[in-house]
DNA sequence: CTAGGGTTACCG
DNA sequence: CGGTAACCCTAG
């Protein structure tokens, strides 16, 4: 009975943002174990409360707390911690600080008192257990904002940046990647044990095919049914400043998504496969297999299902991106050391954008989507490997907003020796600025800029 | 990551 | 066909 608890525990935690569900309170009254079930449970209900933070738009010292208690059990499960989530800390911290800077002079308000409690302390302690989180960032951080004590003029520029935005992105990225991570959750687990082994017993003549099909369609409907319950319990429009941000919903079809991951291993993905062997012992080599076509089958039904997961820009590319139709194209970063996130964003018209395109309805069953709040950056295609890697990007022309970016951008350095001198790269411009530069790669940046100034 | 050469698409 | 903009590839 307990297991059963806990995996209705783990689905609704996985797939529900419920405002009168606390996920805290959920776990500790389940009073769970140690064991590596466990674990997964407490992971799962930490990023949820970061989930719900986010999508309150609260980014507090609460969410440091979460990101400490997220850090403490990873590493009871020995994973190491990632980019996002050292970047994350770092800049949710800052975040945390900067609501502390709203006189304008630093001894004004309570800036100080923040520093000592955040900086001193908090931080204190995780340098002190000799925690990962105290990047090289971090460090940075910590002196810069203690010379800002000193240093009005330091203290207004740190006072007027939008820290806010990339902790939010960061964030967000942290979410992501943890929830891929962790795959599929029980209750998933078995029903598409069920529906392969049911399927496996169907194998007679080719008409297998065809019920596969049928099968694969029930499942995903029935998906996308509770997802719209899901979205029904939403609090709508709460969103308080435009950056609430409630992208986790992507993880509804991740569930499937990670069970089996595209064809070629990467390490992050040879990880999550890892890491579903030890929490799926069961789940064998045939059973992979199965579930690799099985997934097959559900991006198709869902593409055919749901138009709008579909790329708009291209039509004539949909079938190259087929394999990418779950809702956020689980592209990581082929190393992890960049930290920066990669993302599709929906496209956003664009004035360039020419012909018409009649498509982006969606049948009334299928969620709608609210566009992304926060935007994202393009993915550059994924290098060799991947048979579509000669599928170019389409063409976007350049807006003059992005151009006088990145023309101020450069700006601050001089020109581009000096972007070299400082140590800046085009990526630190592009970061300068991500909302403007969410589609456009460091490359993109460099490239504009040698046909600016006629190279 | 960057610099710089290459490719693709479009236009007159 | 040459010019141009955006994008891709890859050595270092």
């Amino acid at each position: 009975m307990e297991i059963f608890d806990n995996w209705v525990a783990e689905f609704v935690l996985r797939r529900q943002h419920n405002p009168r569900v606390l996920p805290t309170k959920l776990i500790s009254a389940l009073q769970l174990g140690d064991s590596s079930d466990c674990l997964k449970l407490k992971i799962s209900s930490v990023l949820r409360d970061i989930s719900n933070s986010l999508i309150r738009g609260a980014i507090d010292e609460g969410t440091l707390d979460l990101l400490e208690v997220l850090e403490k059990l990873l590493l009871q499960q020995h994973s190491l911690l990632m980019e996002s989530h050292k970047s994350a800390y770092c800049w949710t911290a800052a975040e945390c600080t900067l609501r502390f800077m709203w006189p304008l002079i630093a001894s004004d308000g309570f800036f100080t008192e923040a520093l000592e409690r955040i900086w001193t302390k908090r931080i204190g302690v995780l340098k002190e257990r000799g925690s990962d989180l105290v990047s090289r960032d971090l460090l940075k951080w910590e002196t810069d904002l203690k010379r800002a004590l000193e240093d009005p003029e330091l203290y207004q520029r740190i006072r007027e940046s939008n820290i806010r935005y990339t902790a939010i992105t960061f964030l967000t990225q942290l979410l992501k990647e943890q929830w891929a991570l962790l795959g599929s959750s029980s209750l998933e687990s078995v029903v598409q044990r069920r529906f392969l082994k049911r399927k496996a017993d169907n194998v007679e003549e080719d008409i297998v095919d065809k019920r596969g099909n049928t099968n694969a369609a029930d499942e995903s409907t029935r998906r996308l049914e509770s997802d719209t319950i899901d979205n029904a319990n939403e609090p709508r429009g709460e969103s308080g400043d435009g950056n609430g941000n409630n992208r986790e919903n992507d993880n509804d079809v991740e569930g499937v998504g990670c069970l089996v991951n595209e064809k070629h291993a990467s390490e992050e993905e040879q990880t999550v496969g890892a890491q579903e062997q030890e929490y799926e012992p069961s789940l064998d080599k045939g059973d992979e297999t199965a579930a690799r076509e099985l997934k097959g089958y559900l991006l198709e039904i869902q593409g055919q299902i749901d138009p709008s997961t579909r790329q708009r820009e291209e039509p004539n590319n949909a079938i190259d991106h087929s394999v990418n139709i779950t809702p956020p194209p689980t592209r990581m970063n082929r190393t992890g050391t960049s930290g920066q996130d990669h993302n599709e964003a929906p496209q956003q018209d664009d004035v360039n954008k020419k012909g018409s395109d009649s498509q982006g309805t969606w049948s009334g069953r299928v969620r709608p989507r609210r566009p992304t709040p926060v935007p994202l950056n393009v993915s550059p295609l994924k290098k060799g490997g991947l048979a579509k890697s000669h599928v170019r990007r389409p063409k976007k022309f350049w807006t003059p907003e992005e151009v006088e970016a990145l023309r101020e951008g450069v700006k601050e350095y001089g020109n581009t020796l000096c972007l070299v001198l400082y140590g800046k790269s085009w990526k630190d411009i592009k970061n300068g600025n991500p909302a403007v530069f969410a589609e456009r790669t460091e490359v993109d940046l460099k490239d504009k800029w040698r046909n600016l100034v006629g190279g």
